[in-house]
DNA sequence: AAGCGATGTTACGCATCAGTACCATCGATG
DNA sequence: CATCGATGGTACTGATGCGTAACATCGCTT
């Protein structure tokens, strides 16, 4: 259904642009790489870029957008690894997101280092993250609720935090740190959070 | 035994850069504010800035020498809050970070976000951070440990992250989200769990 | 082969910023 | 009053970065 994935060597510019954007923009910092980099980056230069996106600000705002919608596929995969069944589902979110703080380059989540680096609270780019870090706290929520344990709120909360926590601890204290147990952390809790006595359907 | 504050305004220049500099820091971001900003702020000129800094990257080491420094007076304020009571420095000590999060500007933790923010890993600002962190994180183990708690680690490193993630998750979700109920969810943390056999001394 | 759109290349203009040179000034101290 | 150190003020250099102009080229369609 999907066409070919040719050689990125040879895709077309623009993929090739966002492919290295992403890649500087996570590892480096926004704010610490320059539009020529990128271009270069990508085998091709400022010229070409600036026809692809009007300005680096558009550019940094299609970066957060793609790794938003990244972000969703992973609901979707826990959807499909395990209908219907929503406790397992929380489970194996935990665990992916789990796997990738430890094995990743420690620089933990690239839309929350976004919303720190563009401090400006009208620049456009935080109301990508912002709208989609909301987003996955009420499917967090919701999906707790489904798994049925009692005060949904507040063990989501919990969650969410120890997984905000984690990604970001990652750049203080590194990969040893308690990052790297969030798995066990999460599971820990959910085992000893109380269910509610199913009263609905 | 301490000096008189004087008025800010005619504090010698190297405070009122200090100053200044650690306001504009936090509040719009360390790599978007200039030297020449931050010497008008503290009403003086890039001159006598260097004359008290070498470079900016002193300046910004300065800064957050200063912030760990304050870090480490509320580990003080807390025993001598409570001394004796390792328990009650615990709850004494979320409490505080919970008031900090909920009533600050929503741009969470200045160390943590010049880890993200400096992400060249030789940054020198970064170790200033690093050892930061661990120290703050060894100091919640052992006070876990003094406070009586069955597997200190855990509940530390539990604490650890939900702490850390109230602090980021400010800037992506608001003081709306769950940040703002870190002490509610710290503390049923806390009471929920179980304290070791006293065996020891 | 002719034409055309997308791409590559080079060179700009304009702004910002770190850091410095140089001189003026002020205040305490002798 | 004279001196000297600390500070204020201005102007500069060198570097970097965003965004654009103008032109060359390549590939695909007709």
């Amino acid at each position: 259904m999907a066409r070919l994935k040719r050689p990125l060597a040879q895709a077309p510019p623009r993929q090739r642009i966002l492919h290295a954007a992403r890649d500087l923009f996570y590892r480096e910092g926004i704010n610490a790489v320059s539009v020529e980099a990128i271009a270069a980056t990508a085998g091709t230069n400022k010229m070409t870029l600036y026809r692809h996106f009007s300005s680096r600000d558009e550019l940094v705002a299609a970066y957060l957008t793609e790794l938003a919608a990244e972000g969703e596929g992973v609901w979707e995969a826990a959807r499909a690894a395990h209908p219907g069944d929503p406790d397992a589902q929380l489970r194996f979110l935990l665990r992916q997101v789990s796997q990738f703080a430890a094995q990743s380059s420690g620089r933990g989540c690239a839309l929350a280092n976004a919303a720190v680096e563009l401090a400006e609270r009208k620049h456009p780019a935080r109301r990508i993250v912002e709208a989609h870090k909301r987003r996955q706290r009420e499917r967090l929520v919701a999906l707790v609720r489904e798994a049925g344990y009692a005060r949904p709120e507040r063990v989501a909360d919990e969650l969410f935090l120890l997984v905000e926590g984690a990604r970001v601890s990652l750049q203080s204290v590194g990969r040893e740190g308690p990052g790297s147990r969030l798995y066990a952390l999460a599971e820990a809790l959910l085992d000893s959070a109380p269910k509610k006595k199913s009263v609905k359907a």
